[in-house]
DNA sequence: CTGAAAGCGCTTACAG
DNA sequence: CTGAAAGCGCTTACAG
């Protein structure tokens, strides 16, 4: 017992019998006598006797740890998927490691080769913002090591992805702005590279042209941050147009605020004047005033797909693998800052 | 090169060399002649040579890794604190597991037995709110494995710890709420196994003491769940006093909206007929309506700092520990909740 | 400057 | 029913 830490052989040598007879009594193997049996879990309880899961790892080649990699972890939304995650995989005897890329590239890529020199036995993933490459994900894919893409997806390999339906949600915000009344419908783009901003876009576009609205470019500004101050320029920026919005949806919550700022700063009202939706599972959106319409997304059961989709990849043989895409769907939350008197 | 990981044996093969050679060309040691490492590390990149930590995990005795133990990751204050961790753990070469109490006394002492079996190199833990019986820390203070308690700590045990000064805290709020003209300040106290708890009454206390205000034990009420329902209760159980209360001091700020939209319900107006104040770093205090005047803390910098009195108790000599609790300050944000016209 | 050997704690095919 | 041996991938004291 060096180290505080009971071992195996401390049990052995203490009943006199041998590691091996131990190991097998421990994990109720049917060789063994009860009476040997019996006298190996009394004394390893006795011992608070705990198996160094390093040395198990080591033995099996399988650490039963999954390592995660968001954007970040203060964020309503992604604390909300890993949340779920835990949940599935604390039940399943996963233990989880968390690397947030702070929106780095670096960062990712380096949080990456961590986890694979951990041995982790698959890797969680939502891409940061700033990722348009992909090979550090490349080489994790060669070494057959499974991988779950959620929310930031990545299109360029063949794994298994989980989003909601980013498209019919956009839709449905704009589909509400329409609904309204709003005529001159503008849209805060995100990051082009995020393939659920290419979605949300997309939505947008739909929804106008199955209503019969044009399609006006200048009323679609970028905001690649996604915060308040940021959606605030922007708000400003489709302001100062000759001929300005009546309604503004939005890639994110935060954005959306930012623009509510810049709006009631120009003495226009909201929704009278321009009608504003976000985008997101927002925990406060319902907090700000006036209070916001958003395309909710279920983190929670985001996460919980997403480690159950990797723990049957992992029980899977590896040559009937099929990746699948899960599309969740998104609810429209209709609040004051669309509901006109 | 078998299941597609690169070990020290294969480049050893290829060269012709032993792998005692590899390995200590692949840590620079001096004894190595240049050529040998060259060669050693040409290979080991050109095959993507990582090295498997479990296994020097398991040969060094020392994992690289820190557990942590939160309540809740979807928290804004504890993703904060782990934020932190994670910054000062990454650039020290530490990786991190975090594990979710969920609140439950249960699943804190199988996160701890789970943490141990991984053989973290120490434990970073805020207590669950259940959390009465510490055996379970005890049993890895016995072991001699470093722990830091933040924020909820555990006075048993002679461990670093880090809190805000809660009491400090408390008492500033309460007299800012004596400075507005308040008479019968109210306190939501939170669970009283929960030293911090204890620490915020304790400062509500000494504040009306020094302003010479008498105690009325009717004005305070316990809220064990500090969620916005149960805050709402407790706000409305006041409201019903005879004499009822002209401010609340809540232990947190989800209690303290539920306290506001008891007194709205009430059709009263914050602050003029009751003032409210919260405690927390809670993110969007600022956006509800009126806004919250509330005790912020420094959420990041917990974390940082217990990550470093962490490592610095894993390079010391256990024989120099000197357990430390540190005490860091809070800030009183006042907003539209205690301002009065 | 390099290698063979032992060992971290466990598991399991093989032998008896 | 039990044990000795080999091995997971690495490191390092010891020998040369």
């Amino acid at each position: 017992m060096k180290g505080g830490q009971v071992t195996i052989k401390d049990i052995a040598r203490e009943l006199d019998i041998s590691p091996s007879t131990v190991s097998r009594a421990l994990k109720d193997h049917p060789d063994i006598s009860p009476e040997t049996k019996k006298a190996v879990n009394e004394l390893a309880k006795k011992l608070h006797y705990q198996p160094n899961s390093i040395a198990q790892s080591l033995r099996k080649s399988k650490t039963n740890t999954i390592g995660i990699i968001v954007p970040e972890i203060v964020h309503f939304f992604f604390s909300t998927v890993i949340s779920g995650i835990e949940d599935v995989a604390y039940n399943a005897g996963y233990n989880v490691i968390i690397c947030q890329s702070n929106e780095s590239y670096e960062r990712e890529v380096s949080d990456t080769f961590a986890l694979l020199s951990h041995r982790v036995d698959g890797l969680l993933i939502s891409l940061s913002r700033n990722t348009k490459n992909f090979d550090h994900f490349r080489e994790v894919y060669e070494r057959g090591i499974p991988m779950v893409f959620f929310d930031r997806i990545c299109e360029e390999l063949d794994t298994h992805r989980i989003v909601v339906d980013d498209k019919e949600g956009a839709f449905k915000a704009v589909e509400h702005l329409i609904s309204i009344g709003c005529k001159r419908i503008a849209h805060i783009e995100g990051p082009r590279n995020l393939v659920i901003c290419q979605q949300r876009l997309e939505g947008y576009k739909q929804a106008l042209e199955q209503h019969g609205l044009p399609y006006d470019e200048d009323l679609v500004v970028i905001d690649n941050v996604g915060s308040r101050e940021s959606g605030f320029e922007r708000g400003q920026q489709l302001l100062k147009l000759d001929n300005p919005p009546d309604a503004v949806f939005a890639h994110n919550d935060m954005a959306a605020h930012g623009v509510m700022l810049a709006i009631k700063e120009a003495g226009l009202k909201i929704p009278e004047d321009i009608a504003v939706a976000g985008f997101s599972n927002w925990q406060f959106s319902s907090l700000i005033q006036p209070s916001l319409t958003t395309v909710a997304q279920p983190g929670f059961e985001m996460g919980r797909e997403a480690a159950r989709m990797f723990i049957d990849q992992v029980k899977q043989d590896k040559e009937d693998f099929q990746a699948q895409t899960q599309l969740l769907k998104t609810e429209l939350i209709i609040r004051e800052s669309t509901v006109r008197a």
